[in-house]
DNA sequence: CGCCAGGCGGGAC
DNA sequence: GTCCCGCATGGC
């Protein structure tokens, strides 16, 4: 138990969609660090879970981060001011690097619903069963693995044309076994740079696994949503491309515009709703 | 049913 | 460098 985390909620955090497999029943979280099966649910400021040591739990949800500092510094106009009171308690979680990288090739130009099927899927075919008293969990699947596995049994995973870029990458990786630390200790153009070689990883994804797993809070990972939601309320052009638009994102939040990014995408119903005009959309 | 999704690779200029 | 297109699958 950890009786004061300070700001946080726990239900925001883990389903805005920057990770995929955590699953509530009930008033309770369930889902996979690593190796360990961890249930957690929360009361107020206190975060109850087990299944893990409690260094875990802090790391995950960088509970040593200021949050109050970090929303204080991004609260820079009416907009965000209101999304940051809708998504109070948001935080960036610090993600293993395979998996987010995985991850997020998997979630390119797909919903948030599709990908955690993709990445359960994923999980169950090819990952390591956890038993935990009742049930069965399984642990993100290795790069190894995934890079032995046959392409055709990773395409049952529905993962379409994204199969063979998961697989390239993950046999890149496989070949490549210090690639996290070298990417964490480049600074983030040259990370950018490292991470867009693998196969299915654009700037977009780069970027998001630079946020979720590298702590560059500043980034800002430009998607369809941000796209739509800087163009009309940060006026920003129809024309403006997806360097020009995380250019302003950073430019206009600092040194966490990351957070800023997440807050936003979190917040992406309520600042889209009744904006019905057909915009061009697709570039 | 049609339209859309936390984009990317590849080719044309 | 920029623009444009196809993409495989599932959610709604």
């Amino acid at each position: 138990m950890i009786p004061d985390t300070g700001p946080f909620s726990l239900d925001r955090t883990l389903s805005c969609g920057q990770v995929f497999r955590w699953e509530k029943r009930g008033a309770w979280w369930q889902g996979v660090i690593g190796r360990e099966v961890i249930r957690m649910r929360q009361e107020d400021r206190i975060l109850i879970f087990s299944g893990a040591r409690e260094d875990t739990i802090r790391d995950y949800f960088q509970l040593e981060l200021d949050l109050e500092e970090i929303l204080q510094s991004i609260d820079r106009d009416p907009v965000i001011h209101g999304s940051l009171e809708r998504c109070r308690g948001l935080r960036i979680i610090r993600q293993q690097p395979w998996e987010c990288l995985a991850s997020y090739i998997c979630a390119t130009y797909a919903n948030i619903p599709g990908i955690r099927k993709k990445i359960a899927l994923l999980s169950s075919s090819f990952g390591e069963p956890l038993t935990t008293g009742s049930q069965t969990a399984f642990s993100f699947p290795s790069a190894d693995i995934l890079a032995s596995s046959d392409m055709c049994d990773l395409a049952r995973c529905s993962l379409g044309y994204r199969s063979p870029y998961l697989c390239e990458t993950a046999s890149m990786i496989t070949r490549n076994p210090g690639w996290a630390e070298k990417i964490a200790a480049a600074s983030t153009p040259e990370a950018r740079k490292e991470l867009v070689l693998f196969r299915g990883v654009g700037p977009k994804v780069a970027d998001c696994v630079l946020l979720f797993a590298f702590g560059r809070y500043d980034v800002f990972p430009v998607d369809i949503w941000i796209t739509r939601i800087m163009q009309h309320w940060y006026s920003l052009p129809a024309s403006a491309g997806s360097e020009e638009i995380a250019r302003e994102g950073r430019s206009r939040f600092g040194r966490y515009a990351g957070y800023a990014q997440e807050y936003l995408f979190c917040d992406r119903e309520f600042l889209m709703s009744g904006i019905f005009s057909r915009r061009p959309k697709k570039r």
